[in-house]
DNA sequence: TTGAAAGCGATACCAA
DNA sequence: TTGGTATCGCTTTCAA
C-alpha cells in the first residue's frame, strides 16, 4: 500500500504539500495539483486510516447504535441503517455498527477508543438507556426518533403528531366523522418511542375535529391475522367508516384482506389512510393514501446533524421534526352506504 | 481521555509493561498486573484506536460488505448482520458496515487505507464481482455462502444440498412417491447462490430415490398469494403429497393458507419440510419440520476462520460446509388419502 | 505557494 | 520480569 512518501516523491513535492493537496485545507497552485492528482491516481493511493485518526481529529467514521432485539421489525430498521450509510458516504464517512444487547457497553467502547466522531442512535425507546449515556459521552450523538427526556439532545425524527393528525385532517375533510386507529400491538408503545405520537396525534386531532375516535392495538403472535380481524371488527361495529392505519406491512395486507372479506371495498365503503410506513403501500390492493416514514429524510439530516456537531458551529441541542407529506393514492373517499 | 502514559505513571511502570500487561504477550508478574489493572480500571482507559491501527498490525475492525438491493429479503439479511457482529465480538473485534451499490468499491476503499483487517462477504451471487476482487486484496476475505467460482477463496455455508436431501429422504421414507419443491421466484436463483443449491440437492436425491418431482417458482409482485396459491396448484394437480418449502416467510404463509382453504390438513393430507429458513415455522399453523439456515452457525465459524486468516496458522482455501440438522415438528407423516 | 519537522498514542524490538 | 525508544503514516504548526 502507498503511503503519502511515495506520492510526494512521484509529485516531487513534499509530503505536507500532498497532504494539503487531499485536505484542500491550503491552496495549491494548479499545477503542483495536477501532479498530486495524478500520483495518487497511479499510486492508487488512500490515506493510511490508523495514521489519520491519530494524527488528525477525525476517524471519519460513525458508530450506528441500534440494539436488535427479538421482535426487532427488520425491513424496517433495515432501511434505516442503509439511509445511514448512504448519508454518511456523503462526508466520506463510513458506519460502525453496534448492535450488542447493552447499547451503552458498546457506546462507551467506541467513544472511549477514540474509534468514532460521532454516535448516531437508532431504535430509540422512550425511557432508552442511551439517553443518559449520551449526555457524558466525549464525542457527540445524534438520535434518530425522540426518547421522552430529550434535554440537551440533537433529535430528528418524522414528525408522527403532525402526519396522523393530517390522516384525520384529511378523513374529515372528506366527511367521515367516526373514525378509528388500528396501530401497533400494546408493547411496542412502551419500546418505541413513535407508537405514541402516532396516537397522541390522532386522538388530539380527532378531539379538535370533533370526531369520534376509536383506537384498537392488535396482538402480535401465532394468529396475527386473527387478532387483526378482531380488532377491525371492533372499529366496524363502532360505526367507523375512516381507518388510520399505523401498524407494520402484514398488519396493512391482513386488514385489506379483511375489508374484503366482509364485502367492504375501500374507498366506496370504508376510507383508508397508511401513516409513517416504510413500505410501499402505492402497490397494495388496494392502493393507500400514506404519509410515509422516509428513512433516508431523517437520516440524511441526522448525519448532517452530527457533521455540524463535528464542526465549530455546532448547533443548538433540540428535536428537528421532518414534515410529512400526504400522498394521495385513491383511498380516501366520502362515506359511503354503511 | 487517559491515555498509556497516564496508566503507567499511575501503576508506577513504563508504558511498555502496561501495553505487553494488556495485550498478554508478555508475562508480567503478578503484583504488576494488578496494579496495571486497577489503574485501567480507575482511569477507564481504553487503548486509541488510531494509534493501535498504526503502531500494531491490526485494526480489530471486520468489513462486512453486503450491498442492499431493493429485493433483499430483510429478516434474513439483518440476521446474518446480526449475527456477524456478535461473532465478531468474541475477538473484540467490531464490524464496519459496506453497503455501496458498487461492494467493490467498499472493499477496495477500506483495504487501500487499511481500515479493516479483513472482509467478510454476505449475500453472495452465484456470479459475483467481488469473488475477483477478493483474490486480489491486500486483505483476506471470508464469503458466507459459495459463489460458483470459488476458486482460492475461504467460503463458508450452510450445506443446502445435503439440506434439501435430507428433506427428500424424510418424505421418501415416509411413503411419499411423488413430491415438490416450493422455491424462491425465479430472479433469486440468479442473484443468490443458495437457491440453486437447494433445488440441486432436491431434485437429485429426488431422482436417486426414484421419486417423481415437480418445482415450483412462484413469482414476488402485487399479488403474492396469487402465485402461491397458482404454484400449489400446480404441484397438488399433478399429485403431489409431500412439499419442500424454500422460500420466504410470506410465502409459507400463504402456502400453508391455502392448504387449509383447500381443506387440506397437514400432515394426513399434505406432508410439508421447510429448508434453509431463518424464520420460525415451529410456531406456524400448523408447527413445520424444518432443516433450518442458522446465521450464528456460518458467522461464527467465518469469524473464526478470518481470524485464522490474520494468525501465521493461515487455514487453506476452500468451502466449509455447515451440516445441515432436521428439527421435526410433526409436519411429515404417510401419505393419506389423497 | 511550499517545506521541515514536531507530534498523535500506541506496539514491539533491543537491552538490562 | 521490566524499561527505553524507534517506529507506524499521517496532520498541522512554524518558517521561508
Amino acid at each position: 500500500m502507498a503511503k503519502i512518501h511515495e506520492v510526494a516523491e512521484a509529485a516531487g513535492v513534499s509530503i505536507s504539500t500532498v497532504s494539503y493537496a487531499l485536505s484542500g485545507k491550503r491552496t495549491i497552485s494548479a499545477e503542483t495539483r495536477r501532479r498530486i492528482e495524478q500520483a495518487v491516481r497511479e499510486l492508487d493511493y488512500r490515506p493510511n486510516a490508523g495514521a489519520r485518526m491519530l494524527a488528525g481529529r477525525r476517524t471519519n467514521i460513525f458508530a450506528l447504535t441500534e440494539p436488535f432485539r427479538a421482535d426487532t421489525y427488520a425491513p424496517a430498521h433495515m432501511a434505516f441503517v442503509l439511509a445511514t450509510s448512504i448519508a454518511a458516504r456523503r462526508y466520506d464517512y463510513d458506519v460502525l455498527l453496534l448492535t450488542e444487547e447493552q447499547a451503552s457497553a458498546g457506546m462507551r467502547r467506541v467513544a472511549r477508543s477514540g474509534l468514532a466522531d460521532a454516535v448516531l442512535v437508532l431504535d430509540v425507546a422512550p425511557d432508552d438507556e442511551r439517553v443518559e449515556l449520551a449526555r457524558h459521552l466525549d464525542i457527540p450523538s445524534v438520535f434518530v426518533g425522540v426518547p421522552n427526556d430529550h434535554d440537551g439532545l440533537v433529535c430528528v425524527d418524522l414528525d408522527f403528531e403532525a402526519a396522523a393528525g393530517l390522516a384525520v385532517d384529511r378523513l374529515a375533510d372528506a366527511g367521515h366523522r367516526t373514525i378509528g386507529l388500528l396501530g401497533h400491538p400494546a408493547a411496542a408503545y412502551h419500546r418505541s418511542n413513535f407508537p405514541p405520537r402516532v396516537r397522541a396525534g390522532f386522538e388530539r386531532r380527532a378531539r379538535e375535529r370533533g370526531l369520534a375516535d376509536t383506537v384498537e392495538l392488535p396482538e402480535f403472535g401465532g394468529a396475527r391475522r386473527v387478532a387483526v380481524r378482531a380488532a377491525l371488527g371492533v372499529l366496524l361495529d363502532r360505526g367507523v367508516t375512516g381507518i388510520v392505519l399505523h401498524c407494520d406491512e402484514e398488519a396493512h395486507v391482513a386488514a385489506l384482506d379483511e375489508l374484503a372479506a366482509r364485502g367492504l371495498r375501500v374507498p366506496d365503503d370504508v376510507s383508508v389512510v397508511s401513516v409513517g410506513s416504510t413500505f410501499d403501500t402505492s402497490s397494495m390492493q388496494p392502493p393507500l393514501d400514506v404519509l410515509p416514514l422516509v428513512p433516508q429524510a431523517s437520516c440524511d439530516l441526522a448525519v448532517d446533524l452530527a457533521m455540524q456537531l463535528l464542526s465549530d458551529a455546532v448547533p443548538p441541542p433540540g428535536v428537528r421534526l421532518v414534515a410529512p407529506v400526504y400522498h394521495d393514492h385513491g383511498s380516501v373517499a366520502p362515506p359511503g352506504r354503511r
